[in-house]
DNA sequence: GACACTATCTTTACAGTGTAAAGTTTGAGT
DNA sequence: ACTCAAACTTTACACTGTAAAGATAGTGTC
């Protein structure tokens, strides 16, 4: 036997289930994710994921987890493509941000919805993945000088102006879905001074 | 007979409905509001919202027109109680927005949700008092010199901000939950020119 | 004032949901 | 070869939203 296809155990259901569950709800939304749908599209019956997860709120921290991590890949990946200035860098990471939210509109909405995140803090895998994803964007926005007002640098300004804008491109698709470049960063950008 | 406690037939069904939700949606959050919940709470049936509202995402789009009402509301009377100057102003009337996302935490969490904004196009009173809303945040925004690049003026930036952080506050308790002050407005505001 | 009528609410029914308990199969270890 | 535990199924139950049909009240109209 291969890995694939095994026969009656199914062998490796749990990110079978994750997988399905991501699918379902970038085809379906949120309204469309049962338990039961997920479970008959591995192939399996509606009780099978209660062996591998606590309940529906695990299943879903779990795939949070695993959105997480594909959100951090293409902050990173697009922080890297950039010129490697601070400026070009808090950029590129933005752009991964406003992309990700972009093509996983359900998942973004999931990863930051208020429902997962008090059983997020139990689950491991769940905030490895947040942490890394935040600990991306601090990392790039301590190559400027912090404010002298706050202590915490100027991630909370960032964090929550691309955030915001985000949230409100996918609720109001008025603002203009594609060009990255219109993200209201004019007035900030050239505030920051880069480190050094 | 008073208006109240009309015997058999309720008299005002829709509002009190609606009223119930909000009501529930604050003490246990979406995931506890039930249509079925909803009636008993109220009184009747759980047949009865049938009559009043064409299904349970109808009757979430009444509520979340009632909230972009009270929204609206608390950023007028916190702009108004501002300082005249446009900076005052426009920081009155966000402050009234992070009030409004930290007294309604699920209220606010369903009036931008992507569920609802496919219906709400339908409904009136929804458009109206989101409307309102924007308009009100447009107006504010109208009393600065707009940037030069964006012939929308500053609305989108002052709103993704806001908006960011209102949500991350909501989602990440750790951030200062108190300190309206602790909005990251000190590098934004000073840029912006008052008018005339 | 009796009548029909309509709006309002109730009763009943049904498919879909998450969850728990008990039963069945499979695979691994001794 | 046998035991046993893990993985999955079967069955059952309470809860959900929705639809259809029945009961009740208030509103006209003649």
């Amino acid at each position: 036997m291969t890995s694939e296809n095994t026969p009656h155990h199914h062998g490796n259901l749990r990110p079978a289930l994750i997988q399905a569950g991501i699918d379902i709800l970038e085809t379906e939304g949120t309204k469309g994710l049962s338990l039961r749908k997920i479970a008959t599209r591995v192939g399996v019956t509606h009780a099978a994921p209660a062996h591998h997860f606590k309940g529906k709120a695990a299943l879903l921290v779990a795939i949070a987890a695993k959105g997480f991590q594909v959100f951090a890949d293409l902050m990173e990946k697009n922080r890297d493509a950039a010129p490697k200035d601070p400026q070009n860098q808090l950029l590129g990471l933005c752009q991964g941000y406003l992309q990700f939210a972009a093509e996983n509109e359900a998942l973004f909405e999931l990863i930051f919805s208020t429902d997962i995140k008090p059983h997020a803090n139990v689950d491991e895998d769940f905030r490895k993945s947040a942490n890394r994803a935040f600990r991306l964007l601090e990392d790039t926005c301590a190559l400027f000088e912090p404010s002298p007002k706050h202590s915490q640098g100027h991630e909370i300004m960032i964090w929550s102006l691309v955030h915001g804008y985000a949230s409100l491109r996918a609720y109001n698709k008025l603002i203009s879905p594609e060009d990255g470049a219109a993200m209201p960063f004019e007035l900030i950008l050239p505030q920051l001074t880069p480190k050094k």
